[in-house]
DNA sequence: CTTGTTGCAAACTTTTTGCATACAC
DNA sequence: GTGTATGCAAAAAGTTTGCAACAAG
């Protein structure tokens, strides 16, 4: 999928600029990255990229199923590629470690969430809170 | 625990305030609100009450274990009470119907997470974002 | 050339903080 | 009386918007 996200920008009528491609080889490379860490990565190299470029392009790729947002946190978003194979988040409250999970596991539940209420849950934007290993 | 949340406040150092009682009712009453839907709840009734009273009071009543948060949408948190029994929450992208479910049926995925990550999953925190029936 | 995209600055929303006053104990 | 809690106003943090200038197709 290397050079997909060019077409899918072309194919919806987007025009492919610059900022949108050192903004998602940013997402790329920081793995998760709240807006403002994307900002500051793309900085480090190219200089002129404005933060609100970053918001309206993080939200032009998602729309295009190119970079997926979870919450990490209480407060910002965090966003990751697509490229990382689908996954859902474990956080730890206590020193904030973050674990990507398979989505494997989460099957029966999907299946209960389906069959008792028609809930098509959404794998990628969850993200499960606690307590890890080392800090309990 | 009608009258628990006194001992508790006492128990800890913390003084027993109109302010507190009137957000600690507020939440009770509304079952999911945002900070300011406290304020605004409140003040139906009493009329003075400040906004910044409302986080410091909800961050107490949450430290003391009266209260709970959780993210149900992608801005504001909402608070509710623990008098209700403990639950998780579905939400739907499209309609923003939320419903609360039983947490039994998280059982295999917690113990799955215990397992394979050492990791204990808060559920009165998690929720999951999807489609509900209707919508899709 | 046409229209989508960007940068900039300002507005907005939500949350936090400092400090003087008020009040629970 | 003593020290915590509150109100107020200002600051901080995060996000959105309007508009003129720019550049991709």
């Amino acid at each position: 999928m290397t050079e997909d996200w060019r077409e899918k920008l072309r194919g919806r009528g987007y025009r492919l600029t610059p900022q949108r491609e050192l903004i998602l080889d940013a997402v790329d490379t920081l793995g998760h990255a709240t807006p403002d860490e994307v900002l500051a990565e793309v900085r480090k190299r190219s200089s002129a990229l404005n933060i609100s470029t970053v918001y309206r392009t993080l939200e032009v790729l998602e729309g295009l199923g190119l970079v997926r947002h979870a919450h990490l946190s209480d407060r910002a978003p965090t966003y990751h590629s697509v490229r990382d194979h689908e996954h859902f988040h474990l956080v730890c409250r206590n020193c904030h470690e973050v674990v990507s999970v398979d989505p494997d596991v989460l099957s029966p539940l999907l299946e209960r969430l389906r069959a008792d209420h028609a809930f098509t849950a959404d794998v990628g934007h969850l993200t499960v809170f606690g307590t890890c290993g080392s800090c309990s």
